[in-house]
DNA sequence: CCAGAGTTCTTTTTT
DNA sequence: AGAACTCTGG
């Protein structure tokens, strides 16, 4: 870099208001460089400018820039305020995910590995389908392989780079997984015959590229000059290896990211990556953003002080000069529902004193906890919205029109062809399916080809002939059509001579209307892109929920879905013992799963600004069960004196065992085992303030409540029982007015003295 | 081949 | 409690 762009760099206006550490990740163009972000510190931003500087300061054209991110949602956000600082959008540059570069990377060399660059994207219920089948003809026990679990260790296989071939013998020692290995053979076999290749493939196919194709190598490492990724943490090996092969040429490669919130280990992710950067690009330089522009000191510091309990970090001190603010809140209840409840009120008292619901959020461990609070807010009539639920892509009528489409543009797609064969019904079974299957298997040809072969001979049954004779005939003249018509009315002629949309008309299930309502959104969806093979590309790599205009409503999502955002206000429900930390990270992981979880719980509180409310419940539902549960243990890793504890008046956390078993039922006998025994200590610290309460709370009583019955509830005072149903009780309260609650909660009136 | 009944498992996170 | 899968009889 001449001296001249650095003097004329420092002018710009766009370094304007960037403090020192982030100017200095601006301008450190040359080599390798490590941003170390902390949580609101202004990564995005650096991140932008960057990109920015070396565009307008000529450094390099924007196809010589790569950049990369996680999520569609990132990369488009980073386009768009690249455009509005620099005043114009931005052409013809790599910016994109990791899996959306590699595809493109991939497209145009595909023949090096065995495909055709039309070759399809599967996407993990194509995937599950196809392990399963070939654990089938592996003639193995389906309930002791579940495909889910086969598919799940070939994945992470792939998120190391390892292909087949690869895989080491120690590896194979460990799960006994030789069978496995088998599978993984063959599942890339069929792959390749189908003419397709999963989300993984992506990475992996191009570094085989890298490997064999010096040459290829060699003209995409001159090509980009600077080299961009974002959420580094989250990075698996495969993605490590493909960014080093790249950053060979110029070296000049910069990854921000954070240690403390690397939460997607379970997916491969490997924080090892961002710890030894330094090794692996020898030479970098390290520049740590600290000074946070988001959160208050008490936020912050509760999460420092709950993050620190972590070990091998790369450690940070994250301040802020905004002036101190409000304790993080940690709340009680008796349940779910109670916890939905409070937190309900919570957002109607911020409302009323001007918050907009826009501005608060509730970050969820696990999807399913979502739901208590959606019925809740639909009773109180508080907009919501619930952030990555089931997606448009995702939905059956949409993945089934797909799959009629994918068939037309890619022949050989035998599992687009499996999809919608009898869909609507013809007559073309399992029987008939199998039959194609093994032939296809035992001549290495794609289903649909053995299809088109097969209604010229008497291998089937002749109405089984009939009807994919006339299949197949349909789709020949679909796909002779797609040349001259435009690929939307295409779509809608396909969806209506295939059947497909008279097959939903007759449905009278009441998700009918809405699925033709999608399959028309679909069309519309359709118009928006170049030709039928961008749109597929599209909807494999991109798959996201339209977002929904800026209205003003509450966001609920799961923490990992809450990463990169920010809000005033910010709820964390369900910090409890057997939900948070996840028992399922803690069996399979161990110590770095906690270490994950903790993260996790960092994510969330350093997500809000002003305020941070934490709840945990004394107990709640799981498949149909009543589960007691304890404080997590998080709660207490927090600073005391960032906290603010505030139970509820007469809520009484119960007590590890005999409390839930004797007053809810339900639990028989063993039922009442902690899944966490096995690592848990963690809440002698709570002070158990109200375990005198608790013994007269757990009397007797637990018995049955005929309705008339006048009892007493701790919070809610003297009542009559109206209905009774198991353990649940209504009772209409004299002061507080009708309540349902839990039998183990009341006295009977005379008892309470 | 298919519909309906019965069974089992589920609920961590997703490009 | 619900989905998702398997089994069975028409």
């Amino acid at each position: 870099m001449t001296e001249s762009t650095d003097i004329s760099a420092l002018n710009a206006p766009y370094l304007g208001g960037l403090n020192d550490r982030q100017r200095e990740a601006v301008l450190a163009l040359d080599g390798p460089v490590l941003v170390l972000a902390g949580a609101g510190t202004g990564k995005t931003r650096v991140l932008t400018t960057r990109l920015a500087h070396i565009l307008t300061s000529g450094l390099a054209w924007p196809s010589q820039i790569l950049a990369v991110t996680f999520t569609n949602k990132a990369a488009n956000e980073m386009k768009e305020r690249i455009g509005r600082l620099i005043g114009r959008p931005v052409e013809g540059w790599w910016l994109g995910t990791f899996h959306a570069l590699a595809a493109r990377i991939l497209r145009s060399q595909a023949e090096l590995v065995g495909l055709k660059p039309n070759f399809t994207i599967v996407s993990t219920d194509d995937q599950l389908r196809l392990v399963k089948q070939l654990i089938e003809a592996e003639g193995l026990d389906s309930q002791r392989w579940p495909s889910r679990v086969v598919l799940g260790i070939i994945e992470r296989w792939k998120d190391r780079g390892l292909a087949p071939d690869k895989v080491s013998r120690a590896e194979l020692a460990e799960v006994a997984s030789g069978r496995i290995l088998d599978l993984y053979h063959a599942y890339q076999q069929r792959l390749l015959t189908l003419n397709a290749c999963d989300f993984g493939d992506l990475l992996l196919h191009n570094l085989t590229i890298f490997r064999t194709a010096p040459d290829q190598l060699e003209r995409y490492q001159q090509q980009f000059r600077y080299i961009l990724v974002d959420e580094y943490q989250d990075t698996n090996v495969a993605q490590y290896l493909w960014l080093r092969a790249l950053a060979q040429g110029h070296k000049n490669i910069c990854c921000v990211g954070d240690d403390d919130q690397s939460v997607y280990g379970w997916r491969g992710a490997e924080v090892e990556n961002i710890l030894k950067f330094e090794k692996d690009f020898p030479g970098a330089k390290v520049i740590r953003l600290e000074q946070n522009y988001r959160s208050t000191p008490h936020i912050l510091a509760a999460a420092s002080g709950l993050i620190a309990h972590n070990e091998g970090r790369l450690g940070k001190t994250l301040w802020t000069d905004v002036p101190e603010g409000e304790k993080v809140r940690v709340i009680g209840a008796w349940d779910g529902t109670e916890e939905a409840r409070q937190i309900g009120d919570e957002i109607e008292t911020l409302q009323r004193r001007g918050s907009e619901l826009k501005d608060i959020a509730i970050l969820v461990r696990a999807g399913f906890q979502t739901r208590e609070f959606e019925e809740r807010f639909i009773t109180l009539g508080i907009p919501y919205r619930v952030i990555g639920g089931p997606r448009f892509y995702e939905r059956q009528e949409i993945r089934d029109a797909l799959a009629y489409l994918r068939l037309i543009h890619q022949a050989d797609d035998g599992l687009a062809f499996e999809r919608i064969v009898n869909t609507p019904r013809r007559g073309l079974g399992d029987t008939t399916l199998k039959q194609l299957n093994e032939i296809a298997r035992a001549q290495s040809l794609s289903i649909p080809e053995v299809a088109r072969q097969i209604v010229s001979t008497d291998e089937l049954k002749p109405a089984a002939r009939r009807a994919l004779g006339s299949f197949m005939n349909d789709v020949a003249r679909w796909r002779q059509m797609a040349s001259a018509t435009h690929h939307a009315e295409l779509a809608q002629i396909v969806l209506d001579e295939s059947g497909y949309t008279a097959m939903w008309q007759q449905d009278k299930s009441i998700e009918a209307p809405g699925r033709l309502e999608n399959l028309k959104e679909l069309v519309r969806a359709l118009e928006d892109f170049e030709s039928l093979e961008s749109f597929l590309d599209h909807v494999s790599l991109v798959m996201e929920n339209a977002e929904s205009g800026p209205r003003d409503q509450v966001s609920i999502m799961t923490l990992h879905g809450a990463k990169g955002l920010e809000f005033d206000t910010v709820f964390l429900p369900g910090w409890e013992e057997g939900l948070f930390p996840h028992p399922r990270a803690l069996d399979e992981n161990g110590i770095k799963g906690l270490e994950e979880e903790r993260r996790l719980a960092y994510v969330g509180i350093t997500r809000a600004r002003k305020l941070a409310i934490i709840g945990h419940a004394g107990s709640r539902r799981i498949h149909n069960q009543w589960q007691n549960s304890l404080p997590s243990r998080f709660l207490a890793e927090l600073p005391k004196e960032n906290i603010d504890r505030q139970d509820h008046v007469g809520f009484t956390p119960p007590k590890p065992s005999g409390f839930g078993a004797q007053t809810w039922g339900g639990n028989a006998g063993g039922g009442n085992a902690h899944p966490w025994t096995s690592n848990g200590r963690s809440f002698s610290q709570r002070k158990p303030q109200t375990i005198d309460v608790e013994a007269e709370l757990l009397p007797s009583s637990s018995g049955v409540y005929p309705s008339g019955t006048r009892v007493f509830h701790q919070k809610f005072g003297y009542g009559k029982v109206l209905t009774a149903d198991g353990d649940k009780l209504e009772i209409a309260f004299d002061k507080a007015g009708v309540k349902k609650v839990m039998a183990g909660f009341v006295l009977p009136a005379e008892k309470a003295g």
